[in-house]
DNA sequence: TGATTCAGTCAACACTTGTACACATCGCAC
DNA sequence: GTGCGATGTGTACAAGTGTTGACTGAATCA
């Protein structure tokens, strides 16, 4: 896939669909038809960009500000529903891209956590509307959405899991419980996300207090994860420090 | 403040105006007034709880739910956000009264999650629809909106911090990290709150496991704000267990 | 009692919405 | 090369949108 920009393929273009006597080649059909596809879902995001909620948006709206006329979008959607299951599926791609880089760069050391929170944020910033979509449409709008979504940060938990298990840490613990600490690690960055969205200025001290902040929440949550001791009523671990 | 129902003002008169040909006896103008203003918010509520988002509402839309004639919605508020605002102050009400009954039940214990875990429950359950606004406009929607809600959630997390300190545990944290902490806890609870709100058939098997679910989530918390030692500068706890 | 205030109504406005249907255009398989 | 099928267009429609201004009638206050 060609990008043109940190963005990728939401970098380029923005939305205004290249009439037929535009100055690229003439393309195949199919390409034609998945770039327009593309169009639609990126100007969906746009749009909530602007402080919009995807369920608030409209079916004309979007083909729009994808410069299409409204008609064309039941060639590529059955309906909104289905143009935001599409989404999620797109976002999930990116939620996999992220772990497999932070697979990469994040062997086990002091720093695991600090190291782990930048490639997120950086992940958010190169990417912000699909975060804003997972992060917004969680548990707002339309059910069929919301429970693909919850779906999506469940496989995320279980993989990132299993990646905690190879990095060898927290192996005293059942695989039940780190699949459970693991998703309140997803949760906790999903709610990251949309607080690293709201700020003006990227890269700024707001930031770097952030990334501070989240450090210390998901280092807590490591600190109990360790701490927890399995009791035979597989529930009631030592509260006593 | 009177209540009819389980669900409180919420439960009855679900939404229908009484005219004024009522069989209530004549009210004063600004009861009146304060009951369709009520009125006007509670159908806000209504119409997400079948699967909307506050932003994908309109304003016909709730005044028709109401029982109310469109330009009747201006004698109450200015605009959408402006309901929507006053829909996070009910809310936050509802809040502080789940912490003030938690405070009256939660002496420090063996069982101290589980029975706040349950309180908390039976407290979505009991105002639902509160919960279903906070939680899904939290990060979706209105940047208005967003904002009011963290700061409450912010507020929410000061009090519960406060309480915390006076229970004697996590005595060794910082002020500042007890905030965090119970920051971590309150955005984990909100996330509860979305899932308990999706299961269909309340007080069953489901239910059951979502709490000790989330039982077990809140012990992680809570294990690592025991376990979280202050180094030098501030940040680097020992990770070896 | 009479005047005033004001929550709620009614009618109307200029738009926007989702969807239907016939039509154009053009890549592609035959 | 010809015809087919699919992508995108144009027009149209009924229904819904937010907002306006003038009006009504009852509670309130002098």
């Amino acid at each position: 896939m060609k990008v043109d920009g940190p963005t990728g393929r939401l970098g380029g273009r923005r939305g205004k669909h290249v009439g037929r006597s535009g100055a690229d080649a003439p393309l195949r059909r199919d390409e034609r038809k998945q770039r327009t596809r593309e169009g639609l879902m990126d100007a969906a995001l746009r749009l909530m960009q602007q402080g919009r909620s995807f369920t608030g948006l409209g079916l004309r709206e979007i083909t729009r500000e994808a410069g299409v006329v409204p008609t064309s979008f039941y060639r590529h959607f059955r309906d909104m529903d289905d143009l935001g299951l599409s989404l999620v599926e797109e976002s999930a791609i990116t939620l996999r891209r992220l772990l497999r880089e932070a697979r990469r760069v994040g062997q086990p050391g002091p720093e695991l956590v600090r190291r782990s929170v930048e490639i997120y944020f950086a992940h958010v910033k190169q990417r912000p509307l699909e975060f804003l979509f997972i992060a917004g449409e969680r548990s707002g709008g339309s059910p069929v959405i919301r429970k693909a979504i919850r779906r999506e940060i469940d496989y995320f938990s279980a993989e990132l899991a299993q990646d905690v298990r190879h990095l060898g840490i927290m192996t005293d613990l059942s695989q039940r419980m780190t699949h459970l600490v693991c998703e309140l690690v997803t949760t906790t960055m999903l709610n990251a996300a949309g607080e690293v969205l709201d700020i003006k200025q990227p890269s700024g001290d707001e930031e770097a207090e952030l990334v501070e902040h989240y450090v210390r929440q998901l280092t807590i949550i490591f600190l109990g994860a360790m701490h927890w001791k399995q009791s035979k009523s597989d529930m009631r671990p030592d509260m006593r420090p």
